[in-house]
RNA sequence: GGCCCCAUCGUCUAGCCAGGUCAGGACACCGCCCUUUCAAGGCGGCAGCACGGGUUCGAAUCCCGUUGGGGCCA
């Protein structure tokens, strides 16, 4: 059923799709407030709309311009590209300050007086009286005696919202379905602080109204407040509303709320971490929205295509890092080897291995197709590849292989020196030769050669990791690794 | 405390609205194959309709309740 006609709502018009995102300033964006970008991003660009980008940065102690700059980045690495803003809206007082002056003159909101401490103790002998905890309208129906009288102690005053009585709010939630509230659950709110600063349900409802948007698309933490907005709206002479989606929660791989306490929930802590942005997002629209019963990997333009506000589900999904990481494979393993060189060059130099030159692009690029099948994330490639990059030291696995190995290690460098190439398969013919004259299995044959290469027992493709390596390198490690070990 | 929401394998989910195919797929896990290590890949397997009523010839699907989880209000 459509209740809208109940309070006289008809849906906007407007032709052009308009969505937002509007987070808070407080670092690298979360993973929760990335998929609602994603979706208001994939809803506005499958209908040629306009995607709005926001800053919720009332709340002065929170804001800062690092933080800011912070989602600014979050959003770009996603490909997420905005088509106005970002709006501060902490340049947008005056916006919200004239829309509390016309609520009041409107008579749809009036100055309350009560300080907190007298909101709290009323507070709490409601609810110990088994009574609501919402505010009392102690100030509603104040006379211009008593504010004066108020005013005369030098009492400041904050601005509540008179929520019409014996009314019903109703809209249609494209996730949710209908829903509908009675404003005898709405007690009134506070639209303006005693310092004269918005809050969140005025600004919110203000910059929605004033920037066009027409689909509210955002988490279910927020569907409790869209009768207040509606109501705001209202009393702002507005008779149309925004379509609404309210999103499922994102919880974590407990079923518990996503936290911080948790594990990793900003999406900075998952760039850091090695996962590909189109792994990211592939990942991201799948966590409460799927298009069928089997496919799984998307393409944004693929996304961009299929996506449907329809098809979201109504359940909270777990953020599962395993499947994330499955996903993050599957996109690295499609990556050009000179693309996955490029993205691996700061995790390189994190992990202090010098690749930031022409020569360390070169080996990168050159090992990069031995490693991509084996990389769920880009971090896990230094302790790979660090090899090629200088000498190593053997660890204790590798030390004990090559225990008694020294004159098959010098044989084996013999018949490398004596190879006229060096390509992988050069190497493995020669090598498989001089096994088979030895009547050694390959893991007995190769494996000790791996440990004095490479340092370590796993590693990537062993003959195309001594041809990368080169054939003097290669040699005199084969020669060296022995004396090292000594015992 | 009040109002509201949600409920299919361990996880993401298809199926539900318009009851009737062994409840389908993916991740993870287990086994086998492949194999120079580790992976990747191939094949196979384990595993679910929260519970209780009701409606119906027939319920994952519709209705009620219970339980569990969550959100909001301050």
């Amino acid at each position: 059923m459509t209740l809208s006609a109940a309070v006289n709502l008809t849906q906007m018009t407007t032709s052009v799709v308009r969505t937002r995102i509007a987070p808070a300033p407080s670092g690298s964006i979360h993973v929760g407030n990335a998929r609602a970008a994603l979706y208001n991003w994939l809803f506005s660009r499958q209908n040629q709309g306009v995607f709005v980008l926001r800053i919720e940065d009332t709340d002065q102690k929170r804001a800062d311009e690092a933080a800011y700059g912070a989602i600014v980045e979050d959003l770009e690495w996603l490909g997420l590209t905005w088509d106005e803003g970002p709006f501060l809206q902490s340049k947008r007082a005056e916006h919200y300050a004239s829309a509390a002056e016309r609520l009041v003159e409107m008579g749809s909101a009036y100055r309350c007086y009560c300080t907190p401490e007298e909101l709290d103790t009323r507070r709490k002998a409601a609810m110990a009286a088994g009574r609501p905890p919402g505010y009392d309208g102690r100030c509603r129906y104040l006379s211009a005696e008593e504010r004066a009288a108020f005013e005369a102690e030098g009492r400041t005053f904050a601005l509540r919202f008179r929520v019409p009585e014996n009314r019903t709010i109703a809209f249609d939630d494209v996730v949710r379905g209908p829903v509908v509230t009675d404003t005898a659950q709405i007690s009134d709110f506070v639209i303006q602080r005693s310092d004269g600063g918005p809050t969140y349900m005025l600004a919110v409802t203000v910059d929605d109204l004033e920037m066009d948007i027409t689909h509210v698309i955002r988490g279910e933490d927020l569907l409790a407040s869209t009768p207040r907005q509606i109501l705001i709206r209202e009393a702002l002479g507005v008779t149309d509303v925004p379509v609404f989606a309210h999103l499922p929660l994102l919880v974590s791989s407990d079923g518990r709320p996503l936290s911080k306490r948790w594990g990793d929930v900003s999406v900075r802590a998952y760039r850091d971490a090695g996962f590909l942005p189109e792994a990211m997002v592939n990942y991201l629209a799948l966590l409460g929205w799927s298009f069928d019963d089997k496919t799984n990997i998307f393409s944004v333009e693929e996304l961009v295509e299929k996506f449907s506000l329809e098809r979201v589900g109504k359940n909270p999904a777990a953020f599962d890092v395993v499947k994330l990481e499955w996903l993050n494979g599957i996109y690295i393993k499609q990556l050009e080897p000179s693309d996955l060189a490029e993205r691996l060059v700061p995790f390189c130099v994190r992990a202090g291995i010098d690749a930031d030159s022409e020569s360390g692009r070169r080996l990168l690029v050159a090992v990069a197709p031995l490693i991509s099948e084996r990389l769920k994330r880009l971090d896990e490639a230094p302790s790979m590849i660090r090899f090629l990059f200088g000498p190593v030291t053997l660890d204790e696995k590798a030390s004990k292989t090559i225990q008694g190995q020294a004159e098959y290690l010098r044989a084996v460098a013999d018949r490398l020196a004596a190879l006229p190439g060096w390509t992988g398969p050069q190497i493995e013919a020669a090598l498989r030769e001089l096994a088979a004259e030895r009547f050694l299995k390959p893991k007995q044959a190769f494996q000790p050669i791996r440990a004095a290469v490479t340092g370590t027992l796993i590693s990537p493709p062993l003959f195309e990791s001594l041809e990368i390596l080169g054939k003097d390198t290669s040699i005199d490690r084969l020669m060296a690794a022995p004396q090292s070990v000594v015992v």
